[in-house]
DNA sequence: AACAGAGTTGACCATGCAGTCAAGTTTCTT
DNA sequence: AAGAAACTTGACTGCATGGTCAACTCTGTT
């Protein structure tokens, strides 16, 4: 049975450790500074939790569902292109309000994600490969443009979590009183309207192979 | 004067950091994954370099005009739509030329860029500066579409880098044989050849603002 | 009040790691 | 060949860090 004290310590050690890994990587964090975020000492700390390891374990399964989240509500009896622009929408705004949670998955398979394989392997590729076929589906039906459906995937990733992961950098080129998710919104929209909307002009092929690649 | 042998043996020492840094991050290398990499003892790496710190500075720096370069080749008196095109595919084939140098980058950026904030203050803000100035003045006079040109740039950098960075995860959805990068040419041509093609129908203004953001 | 169990921590230990040093070996120069 | 300079390293030091433990305090229950 859990107390009260249990669940508010560990609530607390969960958010500091959040703050520390995400700003440090799993290596770089130190369980010292992750005591002194969240206010116990040291020995409290892993009277909560047994490890390190164990500590990040919690983070990285505590957060798991809610980063599939957002791709298995992509529904299927949907328009496509409001459900691909819904989707984006989900991703761009969970990089607004899970900054640290986009950091620690970024850090984790920058190091080529030793801790999430087997999630990875078993839970979020074959969501990621049913959502590709429904977007194969969709595009051969015509009512999207025939893009790849993977890297339709990877660029919604890549284009709303950088500005989680990359959120330094922009604010140093943006300046400091800029917010770097700031116009990110129609930005995305106009570029994802533009990419999927199926061909107007059909006859029209670009001067260059569009498909070559090794 | 630097001999053939130190030559070899810095050569040496910055390929093997490389490989460590750009995996686990600065605090997550040690000396000694790095001179087991490099074929070397401790000592003697400290023979060459004065630290840790010297080593990774040294990796940075060497790599920052690399880095700066396919941004400056943008050229003012090119044809944008070329221009853009030639720039995503420059960077592109950095995330396939120089992977490492992109882990090490999109590491140090994650956590809060410590080692290259002047670097950025004082070399590549200017320079992107320049060129959104420069992208803004083409979607002003009609030649390419009215899109942020801040938000344009971060796209570049989002959707090619991630193929380097995030290649751990790629290769875990794609399957082990599959190689990050197939297909990723054709996606980003189409996907950017739409997204800054000046508006074929003038008249047909969006139903949301695009110009948006400070 | 008083007891049990939950919660807390200072002091400590073992290991890992950046960095040093003295003593060695190799390479270069003449 | 031989001396100088460059290069190399085993052994070591000091500090940081993950983790332990015995002793302590607090909280809830009767």
């Amino acid at each position: 049975m859990t107390t009260r004290i249990q669940r508010r310590n560990r609530r607390r050690i969960l958010d500091a450790a959040l703050d520390v890994f995400s700003a440090q990587g799993f290596r770089g964090a130190t369980l010292d500074q992750i005591a002194e975020a969240g206010g116990l000492s040291k020995p409290n700390l892993l009277y909560y939790f047994d490890g390190k390891e164990a500590i990040h374990r919690a983070l990285l399964t505590d957060l798991l569902d809610t980063w599939l989240d957002p791709l298995r509500a992509l529904d299927p009896a949907g328009d496509p292109q409001t459900e691909i622009m819904a989707y984006m929408r989900r991703k761009l705004q969970m990089s607004r309000d899970f900054p640290r949670e986009s950091r620690l998955f970024a850090n984790e398979i920058l190091q080529g994600a030793p801790r999430m394989e087997s999630f990875i392997r078993t839970e979020l590729r074959p969501l990621v490969d049913d959502r590709a076929a429904l977007l194969r589906a969709w595009a051969t039906a015509g009512r999207i443009a025939p893009v790849d459906p993977y890297h339709l995937i990877f660029s919604i990733w890549a284009l709303t979590q950088h500005y989680a992961d990359f959120d330094a950098q922009i604010r140093m080129i943006r300046g400091d009183g800029h917010d770097p998710l700031d116009g990110a919104d129609a930005f995305l929209e106009e570029l994802y309207a533009r990419l999927i909307a199926p061909a107007p002009q059909k006859a029209a092929a670009g001067p260059r192979a569009v498909t070559g690649g090794a």
